[in-house]
DNA sequence: TTTATAATACTTGTATACAAGTATTCTCGT
DNA sequence: ACGAGAATACTTGTATACAAGTATTATAAA
């Protein structure tokens, strides 16, 4: 068996998590990260004694990330999905869907407090990059969008959010982490990005608002890029394990 | 305690479920029908012995129903949260947003077979009418939108389907068991919605579409009204056999 | 009567046990 | 060598057991 001590989702993140929890992010993160390649087939026996735990969580862990479409649950064994383009092409489909739903929302509603909340996110994704964690600014990446989304008030907007985030939230991670490494430069328009989705809700500018959604969106095109330089750098590391 | 006996889920779409889905789907017909009142505590070893099961199938039901937004899971306890008019209209916004996606996608593909489909099913829908099946009747109903969203192979619209669709199912089915006693005049309205739904998708007439969406639309806030009155009838019979 | 504290009852999350069903493998008769 | 059927190993879903934590209640001291 392959090393596979090292979590690859922050701990940090997990402190007052149950172990159910911890393993659904955990596994998430190995099937996205292409650690665990698509087609596998996962027993809940098997991941149990791997992960050194009782069904319970497992059974979990599975039913989740089943529900958020990275595995499918059969009549024996869970098969791993995956992420192929086709469905990074869809995620980005569902939120420019959503957040377009909020945008128009958000014309007709007081934004001062919300923009007053997101500037406070943007200055502590400055913080992150400064400081070069990763991980941090995934973090304050992520709750921006959720910031906005959840802005609106509306919970069955927020019910597909909570669906696509911890996905996203994966990708992310992923994506930052390699970014740090390699195109560090890449972070002063990640940015200016936010700063215009800032000002457009700021504005109320329709226009603007779509701009910056679209920018937003060839961004994260870009990440998923980077997200499959990372897959191959990690796959071709595993493989140098086995010399 | 009230008689409860019997079960609000139709038994016959449950020939291969596991005791978990039996509870899911009951607890959330349930709900839904305001037989069990918004803010009510559920807690998981009062419905075991209530269902007569184990905690395990309870625990699987609430995590799904949190997942729904009809549950809330706290600290201790689910609180049942139960939809209001403000969760009426999301839903429909939900709707009405994956739909018009859907019809854009279709614009642009062979839709023969998908009508021949959802003819197939309105004829079905028919029969049911003619034989007052109002169960019958909404599982075609649910189908034929079903039909529809799956014909575009999108996996992630399809997980917001997902999550939408027992919601959804179980606001139809009390509304046309209610139709079918009071308003059975209604359904040749149904039908000629549906139907122009149909037309819609097969000359790609995009406005034809938005208008048979919306129309649609009306439709089922009618169906939301009938709903309010089926369940101060049923919470009427509730005090009545308390008497 | 009020307030601290201890006892009790209930809660969640995890582990384990078991039943029923489904693949896989093995063995035996042809 | 090959196919039928038995034995075996694995699967899921449910029940039960247990540990750790949290509300509630009861008790006792001020």
């Amino acid at each position: 068996m392959t090393k596979t001590n090292e979590l690859l989702y922050p701990t940090k993140w997990l402190s007052k998590a149950s172990t159910g929890d911890r393993v659904t992010s955990e596994l998430r993160m190995r099937i996205i990260s292409g650690m665990i390649e698509s087609g596998t087939v996962l027993s809940e026996n098997k991941l149990a004694s791997d992960f050194a735990v009782s069904r319970s969580p497992i059974r979990e862990a599975l039913k989740v990330l089943a529900s958020e479409n990275i595995i499918r649950l059969e009549r024996m064994g869970a098969t791993v999905v995956g992420l192929t383009e086709k469905e990074y092409a869809e995620i980005y489909d569902v939120r420019i869907l959503i957040e377009t739903f909020v945008f128009e929302r958000l014309v007709r509603v007081e934004t001062t407090e919300l923009v007053m909340e997101l500037s406070k996110i943007l200055e502590m994704m400055k913080v992150a990059i400064k400081y070069q964690d990763a991980d941090e600014f995934s973090y304050q990446d992520v709750l921006f969008h959720e910031t906005i989304i959840r802005a609106i008030d509306h919970s069955y907007i927020l019910m597909i959010w909570d669906n696509l985030k911890p996905v996203m939230e994966s990708l992310i991670l992923l994506s930052m982490r390699s970014r740090f490494k390699e195109k560090y430069e890449d972070f002063s328009r990640i940015i200016n990005n936010h700063q215009l989705y800032i000002d457009a809700i700021e504005t109320k500018d329709r226009e603007l608002m779509v701009k910056s959604l679209h920018q937003n969106f060839d961004d994260v095109q870009e990440k998923v890029e980077d997200l499959w330089r990372s897959q191959q750098l990690l796959s071709k590391g595993v493989e140098q394990q086995n010399d």
